[in-house]
DNA sequence: GCGAATTTCTTTAGGCTTCAAATAATTGGC
DNA sequence: GCCAATTATTTGAAGCCTAAAGAAATTCGC
């Protein structure tokens, strides 16, 4: 259906005026409410300059959460196993699974690029935590999995990693807990959706 | 005051199985409640292998949400107007301070290393975004403000930015906003906390 | 005022990250 | 079977980021 603005033929941002210059919210217009209402929400919906500081603000605070908790994470990670938290995250995905993974499943899980992959297991493969190799049944496809050192060293750091969450989380009651979680999720679904609108 | 773990002599994590045992959870001690909880807390405190698996789950979903955003609207500012996510988060930091601010506030802002805002800063002066000079009465000071040339561009993006925010926020209820913003100021203050506890 | 401690900023080395282009292997259509 | 399109990965250039060490200026304690 036709855009009543466009049928109109005015630019959305002009509707404001026009309407108030011919004083037509005044309520000098009985039976044509619905006209009002109309234009009213979709000029709302197409140009009115709308006040989305709130959204702005939730995700300012959302950024300063996770880069609060990342950062933390990070120093301990590198204070207590000399270790980066992209190399720890890249382990905690193999740990998960046993048969292990290609590069773009992990690039995948981990939202980076696959060339960021591509540097990040040669490093630790390069340490010994990584062993690599490529699939006999397609050969253009690596997979990697920890090797018993890895496995290792990362159910070690997982466990003291999991208290330090437990600890930067602490003043949450569980039903906080809970009530984030949903909402994050709410959150995060609305985000792909929102991604896939762009690039579909 | 000593433990009660300790000063019975048990180690924390065989005290449910002794009591188990002795079958003193069974209701059949009235009057010794009192000791049973406090084993109970303690034991809770002290040792048994927490679940903090919920915990967990909210820090990967949290970052989950933030960086699927994030990486959204790195990639729209891109597109848009070939700039990056760093460069824009400085101009906004400066954009709220007409007075300029010094390199080590907009650190503290933005939560990045120092060294990290000196390179940043180069390169915004270098493109004619940022003036930079030398406090005139503490001339280990740097204080940068944005340039009109900056200040326009980052208008036009910040006006745009916005709106891609909404979108990305768009299936939550303004009630959700709410509650989100409540939950993650609660998280904010406890993790703050608990990084407080770690450097003192 | 002097010297030590502190603050502000830069530099350096190493690693992370992206995007875009290139390479190599597989798949699908015919 | 052949060739185009697709998929998996690597490479290269540029930029981001941190931790740690260093340089310059200021402040503090006396």
């Amino acid at each position: 259906m036709r855009s009543i603005v466009a049928a109109l033929g005015l630019r959305p941002a002009s509707i404001y005026l026009k309407l108030k210059t011919l004083g037509i919210r005044a309520g000098a217009n009985a039976g044509r409410d619905w006209l009002i209402e109309m234009l009213d929400s979709e000029t709302k919906a197409v140009e009115t300059p709308e006040d989305h500081a709130e959204e702005l603000r939730l995700w300012l605070r959302l950024l300063t959460c996770t880069t609060l908790i990342e950062g933390e994470v990070r120093g301990r990670l590198r204070q207590r196993f000399d270790v980066t938290l992209p190399r720890f995250d890249l382990m905690a995905q193999l740990d998960k699974a046993p048969d292990g993974m290609t590069l773009s499943d992990v690039s995948k899980r981990m939202m980076v690029s696959n060339g960021n992959v591509t540097g990040l297991v040669e490093r630790l493969v390069e340490s010994g935590h990584l062993d690599r190799r490529t699939s006999e049944t397609d050969r253009r496809v690596q997979v990697i999995r920890l090797t018993k050192l890895g496995r290792a060293e990362f159910r070690r750091m997982a466990a003291e990693h999991e208290t330090w969450i437990a600890d930067l989380f602490a003043d949450l009651t569980p039903k906080d807990v809970r009530e984030l979680m949903r909402l994050l999720a709410k959150t995060k679904a609305s985000a792909q959706k929102s991604a896939a609108r762009r690039k579909p």
